[in-house]
DNA sequence: AATAAAGATGAAACAGTTTCAGCTTTTGCC
DNA sequence: GGCAAAAGCTGAAACTGTTTCATCTTTATT
């Protein structure tokens, strides 16, 4: 269902070049109009929208030019995903070296989660492209580099570092557990609209954040 | 990405002929044969090897017949996922009706979960389904017949009837609350492999249900 | 300004879904 | 049993959307 098969089966054993790094400013224009339309067609229309033909049309560019920098379709709305991601974690991560190491633990995850919402709520297509990671991406019980990795990598990591009362590094697999529950609860609150049953929503899951990590360091 | 246009553009106001309902043995055959090789080919090869194609040479049956019995592929998945579903919660009824009213909540919360997990991993292709159910009818904020709404309605509900102080119906947001928290932890269990990590998976998912129905009542 | 490397193009091959005009089987009625 | 209507089934072909690749254009380098 996505493997295609070559034309006349390419017969070079070649490893089939792999989606390519940007190298001259041309290049990484295009890249990034890609994802901005991405973005904007997600935010406007939902993941649907985003089909090659339409965001060759949309952007400029050609269909092909879509795979020299993305594997195929799901790579494109991973990396979008992604971006977004990085912005929401950028700043979560400036708070979180600005907290004071001596205020508790509660605390302190109280005001990263609120801060992550807040963040989040700022992108438009956030919401879309994280049920498309979810449905592109199924949970996975390995560890790897999976759904919320670069999150937990980047802020639940850090932040236990910084609070958590022996720095236990905890084990993967509750760190994973951390990740799926609070994407999925992330996910639910962004889908919201009422605002007072989003009101709600945050209690329920700073309620669930602060278990989940009451259950990783003890 | 899913809705065609019809060759000429069929000129009657008519309500296109919705999924019939079987009313021959014959035909109670076909769906049934349908429905069971979704399972086996879920169980086996994932729900992305479930093609219409491929399912008309597994079973035997030509493709235009399963658009005789589900409006398009999302539903025919759907409904093997709901029939597995089906399944877990008439063993979950059965054992919920027979619990000593008397016995304390947490209890017997505890034991429909145990049980609900047991029959969930009697049935191969129910993880695949229920991961496929996931990126076919992504998180919805509205309660309406969503998600895993007939868990909520076959078992949560009279669950809460029962154990519930005051019998308090609980509102339809935290159980939708309840329905993402656990239908997401469930897939999480069923997709791990490892014996060991799913005996602690089984005590946070646990843990993290007791305080989602603690607030839920209290 | 010549040449190589990087980037871009778009027609066409593919995979998969969905429709529909007819064909076959079953049912119900005499 | 015989037969018309209803129910069920068929499969070629229309369609949508993804992916490849031979070829052309632009940019960087000397």
């Amino acid at each position: 269902m996505k493997q295609f098969q070559l034309l006349p089966k390419s017969e070079t054993g070649a490893p089939a070049t792999s989606p390519v790094v940007p190298r001259q400013k041309r290049a990484q224009r295009t890249r990034t109009a890609l994802l901005d339309a991405v973005e904007a067609l997600v935010a406007t229309e939902g993941a649907d929208a985003v089909t090659t033909t339409r965001l060759a049309e949309t952007t400029g560019v050609s269909v092909g030019t879509i795979y020299r920098y993305f594997s195929d379709r799901d790579q494109l709305l991973l990396a979008a995903y992604d971006g977004t991601v990085a912005r929401i974690v950028e700043t979560c991560g400036e708070a979180l070296a600005d907290l004071d190491p001596g205020m508790p633990m509660a605390a302190a995850a109280r005001k990263l989660l609120g801060l992550y919402l807040d963040t989040a709520e700022t992108i438009p297509a956030h919401s879309g492209l994280l049920a498309a990671m979810r449905a592109l991406r199924p949970i996975e019980a390995d560890q790897g580099g999976g759904n919320e990795a670069s999150i937990v990598g980047a802020i639940v990591a850090p932040f236990l570092q910084k609070f958590s009362a022996g720095g236990v590094a905890a084990d993967p697999s509750r760190l994973h557990f951390l990740s799926v529950l609070m994407g999925t609860l992330v996910d639910l609150y962004l889908v919201t609209p009422d605002t007072s049953d989003r009101t709600r929503l945050r209690e329920e899951i700073e309620a669930h954040m602060l278990l989940a990590l009451e259950r990783l360091s003890g």
